[in-house]
DNA sequence: CATTTTATCACATGATGATGTTAATAAGAG
DNA sequence: CTCTTATTAACATCATCATGTGATAAAATG
């Protein structure tokens, strides 16, 4: 009989998790909780679960230092990620950090139930979509400068400034421009990069999405 | 209608598979042929599939090598390797190479079907227990945790926030505190990492220098 | 028990950033 | 030759950030 723990703060989907693995062939379900933390007092005390479901956003500890901190301390329980994230930064984090699976929300309960049934044998879980994301961090260690670009030589100069951590200032200095000048490509580049901060050019960048 | 393609060299195999997804609905399956060499022949002088699926093993040119060439030649088409190899090295080639998909050869029909639907979906792929492959190769490679992040739970939520690319406002109430909570955490934690701006948190974590 | 760390909140102020509007010049495309 | 794009620039205004100073309380540490 596998033994599975959900960590989930939406207590609807928590709930319905729970019910619906708990109801099937082989499996229980005994501990269905909202924080890390939560879970980590009930794994003191009780029989650990053989397989995890966590999501990545909660309240407290975040799902992936969670899961750091739980593998450090039983190594043997199975972790998959269930989240809404899809964005590589999340994923590779959490594949890092130790997880067996990652699947995203919109998989049904019997997919949920057939990917633990797949991770007890031997195998790993993964939606589609982050299988081909993982795929593709391997073939694209040459083919990058991705997509439309777009982005002109000086948005890029003005990019790196901000990646480097200077202000407008520091950029018109750099390549003798004046500041309202750094402001006019720095719109530009909002609308072309579909943002509207700094940190999430830098954010962009720095994940190779630029 | 999506043009599928096949290279293997066991004629029984290539039937049935040509045969099975030739009868699917939304798919046609044109050729079916033993090796590389002629898969590049019929290239020339055809319209391209749209997904190709490769054995590993065949007489000549290995489907790995082969691949290579098809990608460079035809980049658009999807390569699906389907093989018996389940070793780490065959595996990590191919999918530098650019294969979108790795399946074993005990695939049955129905989940080769499937497996296309999906890649032509975005998709990627992969039997169980090759995606296991995939993860570990990327829980391996997590040496570098400069654990000495010094950063609190709450700090690192913070950090997390801003890399989100949050304002200060937004971090208050995904955590349900004041600004000025947040304002002080972040005080802190420009002392810590000896910095003095959004942009260079952000910068150190996406390095994972944090 | 005393001390330090962590987490919380407040008020203030100057600096920096985000956004709207407008526009001149040069280069390249059609 | 006209139209678009890239680059430059100025002025304005409100929002957000960085930083100083100070405070309370719980938790961890010694």
């Amino acid at each position: 009989m596998a033994i599975i723990g959900i960590v989930e703060d939406n207590k609807k989907i928590r709930d319905l998790i729970q019910r619906y693995l708990d109801m099937q062939d082989g499996m229980t379900c005994p501990v269905a909780v909202d924080s890390v933390e939560e879970m980590l007092e009930y794994l003191d005390e009780h029989q650990r679960p053989d397989v995890m479901l966590m999501d990545i956003q909660l309240p407290g500890m975040s799902g992936i230092k969670g899961m750091e901190v739980i593998k450090s301390k039983y190594p043997e329980i199975e972790i998959i990620m269930l989240t809404v994230y899809h964005d590589s930064h999340k994923i590779f984090d959490s594949l890092k950090a130790g997880a067996s699976g990652y699947l995203l929300k919109h998989t049904s309960l019997p997919e949920i139930k057939e990917s633990i049934e797949n991770l007890l044998k031997g195998g790993a879980p993964m939606s589609p979509q982050i299988a081909r994301k993982v795929i593709s961090h391997f073939n694209e260690e040459a083919p990058k400068k991705n997509e439309d670009s777009m982005l002109t030589n000086r948005e890029q100069d003005i990019v790196n400034g901000l990646v480097d951590g200077l202000s407008y200032k520091m950029i018109a200095d750099r390549y003798d421009i004046s500041i309202d000048t750094v402001r006019a490509h720095i719109r530009n580049i909002y609308k072309k990069l579909h943002v509207n901060s700094k940190a999430e050019v830098i954010a962009k960048s720095l994940r190779g999405e630029i």
